[in-house]
DNA sequence: CAGCGATGCGTACACTCGTACACATGGGAT
DNA sequence: ATCCCATGTGTACGAGTGTACGCATCGCTG
């Protein structure tokens, strides 16, 4: 809003929201374990951000913009030449080229909308972005079930422990795009 | 295992557990509102299970054991002349004609995994029983592809407040079953 | 420069939670 | 018949939580 004494107090506090959830899951976010890790005191968390809810949805649009940012820095998923399969199922593998943590993170923060309504809208917000930007390469509902596809296989790696293997993703991503 | 006082009591709390997590979600799982819902005392609660987690793992057991029997009484399932894509999409529509509540639910249970290492296995479990299900079909490639697909669609109908479409659904089934 | 509202800070309270532990009881083994 | 242990019960404690509230401090506004 207008100036702020420390005007970056609240991103502050949000940064710390998405370090401990990376560590120890929404079941460890508090008031107090954020504002211990953004070294500010209890007041100034329950100050910027009446209910945690509020905190998850500021952390969730964060979150967003950092995947979104990647998938722009991709530039052949805009080039017509381009498998658009293998793009797709090669972005998967940088994404998980960094162990599971990141992943993690993001999935924990985009799966909590199923119990939290006041989610919903952000999520919906990531799902409409992200076909939108593929949608300059095939229709519409073909996007959103490549979406649909790619979450689904990140599921199955994050919730059975298994290995991401990218030339299966390729296949079955090249199926759906036709 | 042997001779009980109340040889049901065990069933009774995770009974008890699944309409709390149906109820309140995993945030609200205590050992305490647990025991209230089995009208059993607390102590009865951590005796039967140490932990949440050993909870949450019997409930997700049985979630996925409801399920599976939905899956088994679907003959069509294993009828080579029948559609099998749209038998999948059939079968989802179905799965949410009852409302939301019931595949929030087995999802929230499902997705705990994420998180919980000691999940995992039950997780794989299911999705491996399911994948050798759809194996009398297609070939096993195929069938965790159309699992991860059917994750996908329902993840983006329960996280978005979307509604399902099943017409949708079986045309990208039917893509990735070829 | 005076005042006022936004921002920041510290503390206290009521509540829930997991856990531990002492004790009761019934059933199967010897 | 006796004993032992799995099972069942009640209570207490310390830790952690959300929330509220009073006070301090800064910057704009008039």
């Amino acid at each position: 809003m207008t100036r702020r004494y420390d005007p970056e107090r609240r991103g502050r506090i949000i940064d710390a929201a998405i370090r401990v959830v990376g560590a120890k899951g929404i079941a460890g976010l508090s008031h107090r374990s954020v504002a211990a890790e953004a070294d500010v005191p209890l007041g100034s968390t329950t100050y910027h951000f009446a209910s945690l809810d509020e905190l998850l949805i500021a952390a969730l649009r964060r979150s967003n913009e950092n995947f979104a940012e990647v998938m722009r820095e991709c530039e052949a998923l805009t080039d017509p030449a381009a498998d658009l399969a293998g793009e797709l199922a090669g972005l998967l593998g940088e994404y998980f080229s960094g162990g599971r943590g990141r992943a993690e993170l993001e999935y924990e923060l985009y799966l909590a909308a199923l119990r939290r309504p006041a989610l919903r809208p952000v999520a919906a917000e990531w799902t409409d972005g992200t076909a939108e930007l593929l949608s300059r390469r095939t229709d519409p509902a073909t996007a959103r079930a490549l979406i649909a596809l790619m979450d689904g296989i990140c599921l199955q790696v994050l919730l059975t422990g298994g290995e991401y293997d990218e030339a299966y993703a390729r296949e079955m991503l090249g199926r759906v795009a036709g």
